[in-house]
DNA sequence: TATTAAACGAGACGGTACGTCGCGTCTTCTT
DNA sequence: AAGAAGACGCGACGTACCGTCTCGTTTAATA
């Protein structure tokens, strides 16, 4: 006769739903797809498979699941009164997140996603937005402060700003990569470079 | 006598060699990972499995085996008279190359292949060579021209310029991506400003 | 505070364990070594083949198993009043167990496993001890009644009617056992009677 | 216009067929059907799978042919001078046939062939006939002796001394047959006396 | 002596079964 | 009802062998 019904029987874990997607990052990032197995999920959290087949119908939905709870982490968006500063932040924040494994398996995983026909257009987009968000802010501070014209477009600026990241992450060795962890000012600069020069107002 | 031994046996088909990995990228462009398997590229081939594993000693090798022999289809080079030309050539062709199914397969699994500690450069690297030397070769006409400084980095503007593509393929959707194909012009226009912009000499 | 401790997880399917004894049983018997699968064997059984190898680990020991199980089923021991009778019943039983498909798929791999120098006793003389007791009795009863002296071997009798019984199956042809299927009193008779003859005490 | 035309190219090796029939036995008699490779038969011969797919269809005529290729061997019908000694020569020769790996695999081809539908009486009947001919020879020697009534029948004899020799190396363990090749006498003798004393004419 | 055609060693090839392992579902007992 | 454990039907893994098919080389009989 209760009306706010509270569910029958024993009631989730709650904890479990983090540690789960954890675990499943964790083992994709170390092994790729190839060796991903659930059971290994599961015996990484020390769980029964029916914890994880409770929350998620097969390996690609844990996956996605588990990619997008990590996404809504890159939120940078300080003002450090230039713009040439604020991009550094940002890029730098986007360099780190590709050399953590974890974030690197969450790019691999976007990858895929766009590679299917099926359009996981609200998983996709969802994080291409906090980046640009985080973009616009600094472009909108930097036409404030004459550093750049009101008509550029921004859009082209933020590919190629986060590309570069991307591009460079992506074409360097294992060696190189751990060199970029431990000084990632060097590797920033020169891509925030360009782009600030390509923003620059057109002298007379 | 003779020092030059002729292989013993009936020799290898080597029509199999490419017809093979020919399937194998379809196969895994058309499902990815997951559903990647050996006996569907067989099947798809009209070959046993044999005939894969006297070539490659499982997927993975397959796989990469496929990648690096299309990576080499990506030469373009060409003097169009101005910087903008030759870069919106090779942008061109880089967008086209990630629009493709086969391309966008190549990357997914170059991504892999970063991801994994068993640093694997001479495959990763051969295939980012080829962008950099094509660039090299704009800038050089660029710099002698004198819609460039001599002290400009490449570097940094090749990963821009290279990245920006990659991210634009990246961020969008089917349908925009469908546009993509159809005006490549359009959405690569933007991004070579940017650094054409970027690169253009001080003025005093 | 338990110390019986159930076993965990979902119980093994009891009737499985027969079932899949009887389809390798009856696949061994129409197809032989050379077409015998393991697969045949659970698509017969309507069972994938995680069943067949969560029970034994290899063909070998499904079919030895298997035939283990049916041995147990000869069991014949009556007394009809003479030593004509009493091995008449036994000669029967043990011609129509070899002209029985399961039957004699059980004396090839009795055989097979005699060949092996990893010497399977137990499984072979559990099989053989069966058709021993039961003739013992046979014998015991015949002395009592004094059809045959005590000082008798029975170990030869045994060996020379059961062997008997074996190379009348084996030497003839497939119409001719289908005549001692249908007559098996016909075929028997005569070998009995050699036995008995064997037997009976010397006049004096 | 030659009218007996010698076949043309390079003739077969003759020594080959028997060869190949020998390794096909041991092959046989040491892995058993399961472990039976044409490869194996051709690697122990030192020889090409040609050889063998040049005069066989495949494994089984092999082992058919081989088989039979050694049955004709078992000819031993000589005069000892008293019934006893002359069925103690069979029975010892086929015992010595059973104990022999080869002589083994032989009765497992047997036994095979017969459970098969496929009557392949040409094949059995001819090794069987070798037996009963040469026990023949020995009942009608012991009648003209006067150690046999003419009315007896020669055929479940026959039966129950070579089943007996079967079932006895059938029903020992691996120990008891290496004894029983060293002192065949002491295994057959037994066996033997059944059969006389079942044989004796009825005194009055 | 040179030609010719089959025999032969080697091994690629399209298949299929092996025995293993992971999927996603199910059934059992425990919490 | 959640959860750990593990059986189950299914199907891919990578290996090994089937019987067929090229290759190049060898070996007699013929020309």
């Amino acid at each position: 006769m209760s009306r706010q019904t509270t569910p029958l029987g024993r009631p989730r874990d709650p904890e479990l739903d983090e540690k789960l997607m954890t675990a499943a990052l964790l083992e994709y990032a170390q092994l790729g797809w190839g060796a991903f197995t659930m059971q290994g999920v599961a015996r990484r959290a020390g769980v029964g498979k029916s914890a994880l087949y409770l929350r998620w119908a097969n390996k690609e939905q844990l996956l996605l699941d588990s990619v997008e709870s990590v996404a809504l982490t890159l939120r940078v968006n300080v003002d450090t009164g230039s713009l040439t500063g604020d991009l550094t932040a940002l890029a730098t924040a986007l360099l780190e997140h590709f050399l953590d494994p974890i974030g690197w398996a969450t790019l691999r995983i976007t990858i895929d996603v766009t590679a299917d026909f099926t359009d996981l257009q609200p998983f996709q987009q969802r994080i291409v937005r906090s980046l640009r968000t985080a973009a616009a802010g600094a472009f909108t501070r930097a036409v404030e402060r004459g550093e750049m014209s009101a008509d550029t477009a921004h859009e082209p600026l933020i590919e190629s700003l986060f590309g570069a990241v991307l591009m460079h992450t992506l074409s360097r060795t294992q060696d190189e990569r751990d060199h970029a962890r431990a000084y990632p000012g060097e590797h920033v600069g020169p891509l925030v470079d360009v782009i600030v020069r390509s923003a620059r107002p057109t002298k007379k």
